[in-house]
DNA sequence: TTGAAAGCGCTAACAC
DNA sequence: GTGTTAGCGCTTTCAA
């Protein structure tokens, strides 16, 4: 598509002065560089003619394109939507445009995407897709280019990172379970090659520690997060003979999953096995039970990751290792009830074996 | 940013050619103009350096920026983000560019957005924003901007249109119902701004007519596709004191604001009033009861608008009214069921007043 | 304060 | 086949 019929110098000549001093009249920064009346008329002649700036033109000469890649992994999670929102929203208030990058959870789409967007003249990128070690990351990085990363970080710590609180995220729902009498709790963790499947184990391995609950054999790793990992790790878990009257799932997919399975087991819950769910996914309270999991602010975390990038784009460099964890907030709803079976064997009131799901 | 520190004349030096044929020798439509051996220089000198092309650059020269913008009012309702995949995916096959502006549902911030994307010299829309008067489209269609609509159309009918088949979809609920022994069927329309609302509104009089079905005072529009809208709706039905045993929603939003607001009433669903909603958003199948509702191929659209836009824009000008109508399905689940008051009306077992669910 | 002129990196028409 | 040249629309020195 031709951009535009009416160039700058169509507007020059209409006002009957030269394109660079049209140029300056319609440019914020050097306006003052022009008389007040020359501005007039140019403004005029401008919005006469219906002039609108040739955007790639100016990216051309400036080496500046105002626009900002979003790297997703995959839009349709409910997750994405609301940073990239956040994101929009932010980069549209100062003009920026945004392009989005679906890489369908796959490193080599991601890979030959961001080479794509940086042929583009990008100006940054907010990543959303961080794996734990991250070759992409580190050529971004060994390129010097303006990079924010939001929801998840990796390995190197080289970018500025907008994350959830995970730590307390996680503490919070031990705690939950533990005040409701829960003592076996099983985890579900995410995976080891994203910063918050590292995090959220830790975490949760630190919080059980610290209440003197036991943490063995109380971990399982999902693959992905996905329903179908979820119930896999479930499964898995009772095959096993595991004993739990309480889950913490590392995502809400991962609960959902697992109850799941755990209905197909004839486990009821919450009546028999609590479970937490985290991020707080939409439709997680319409569900029933609906469930208690962890609100995660992907809204503001998206705009903050926007906003440090504008910043750094504006010429503020960030400190080489910002990294701001936005409050999150447990979510008490259904999936969550009082430990009757744990309580049972904790009072060893009946011989009943250890495994309190079977 | 800069885009790149090499440039075509810096592998041109490096393979020993001018900068011109060292272009020919890039460009795949002009490499058959170049002797073999040249194409092999080139190729390795580009590699040697890193060479990436700047996109602006050629953009500038060629008027052509491989960039699509696509336009939604709000991705984090949950039909969007399949779309926007859908598009995705298609446009990066063919080394496109996807730019999302999410108008958060303000005719104002579209018009602005669409400004600046043709200012960045998009070549072409998709927009799933349509109202039914869209001055925005007109604009689109005065400059004869490639503009494909997906999901929603206008009024006019100047641009391609990739779709559902609403009136299909719509008769099949309608049917489904009437099976179930409904006769007395409510609609909660849609905003008469667009193109769904309108659509299915006359879809749904066109099915109960030729059942013989009555559809005075069958009909409450819904200011928004909000469940805040369905419930207010269905209050307001309740209010006047409508009769009905079942419930064909505009949207899957709609049926969920209807049911809670019924359940606030103590009505329950599918026992006293059934209840479909339309298209099929992620989470329907979980609720309890799982949401009766229709299909509705979104991926399939999103990929198809821009096959069409891209056809478009390779030089195959579409017919003035491509109308695409993808097949939709219905998905029988919980939330409908025989209607026993309406039979019992029907029948008039008992003296039981006409609303049947007051 | 304004005009002139150069040039961002690339491609395409024209020449050889 | 390859080099030359002009120019896409804009910004920004440098002069005046």
């Amino acid at each position: 598509m031709r951009v535009n019929k009416v160039r700058l110098v169509d507007v020059a000549r209409e006002a009957g002065v030269h394109a660079g001093t049209a140029s300056r009249a319609l440019n914020p920064a050097a306006r003052d560089e022009v008389s007040p009346q020359t501005v007039r008329r140019v403004e005029r002649a401008a919005r006469k003619l219906g002039y609108v700036p040739n955007t790639l033109a100016r990216g051309l000469r400036t080496s500046r394109s105002f626009v900002v890649a979003l790297v997703v992994p995959d839009i349709t999670n409910p997750l994405f939507p609301h940073i990239v929102r956040g994101a929009e929203q932010v980069l549209a208030e100062f003009d920026y445009t945004l392009v989005l990058t679906d890489t369908n959870n796959d490193p080599k789409t991601e890979r030959s995407q961001v080479a794509a967007m940086r042929a583009r003249g990008v100006d940054g990128f907010i990543v959303a897709t961080a794996r734990w070690k991250d070759p992409v990351l580190d050529e971004l990085a060994e390129a010097e280019i303006p990079t924010v990363l939001v929801n998840r970080r990796n390995d190197g710590g080289r970018f500025p990172y907008i994350g959830g609180d995970d730590r307390h995220g996680i503490e919070m729902c031990v705690e939950h379970l533990m005040q409701l009498g829960h003592r076996s709790i099983l985890h579900l963790a995410g995976p080891a090659d994203t910063s918050t499947g590292r995090e959220r184990t830790s975490a949760f391995r630190q919080a059980m520690r610290a209440r003197r609950l036991p943490t063995s054999r109380a971990i399982v790793e999902c693959a992905s997060y996905t329903e179908q990992a979820g119930a896999h790790a479930v499964n898995a878990a009772l095959d096993r003979g595991a004993d739990f009257t309480a889950i913490v799932a590392a995502n809400d997919l991962l609960a959902i999953g697992a109850q799941e399975a755990l209905a197909e087991h004839g486990i009821n819950c919450p009546k028999d096995v609590s479970i937490t769910g985290y991020n707080d996914a939409d439709f997680m309270r319409r569900l029933t039970p609906a469930f208690t999991t962890v609100r995660v602010p992907l809204n503001r975390m998206g705009a903050l990751a926007a906003r440090t990038l504008l910043a750094w784009l504006r010429g503020d460099e960030p400190e080489l290792s910002t990294q701001i964890l936005l409050p999150v907030e447990l979510m008490q709803r259904g999936t969550t009830a009082s430990a009757r079976w744990a309580s049972r064997k904790t009072t060893g009131r009946d011989g009943e074996a250890p495994n309190t799901v079977a």
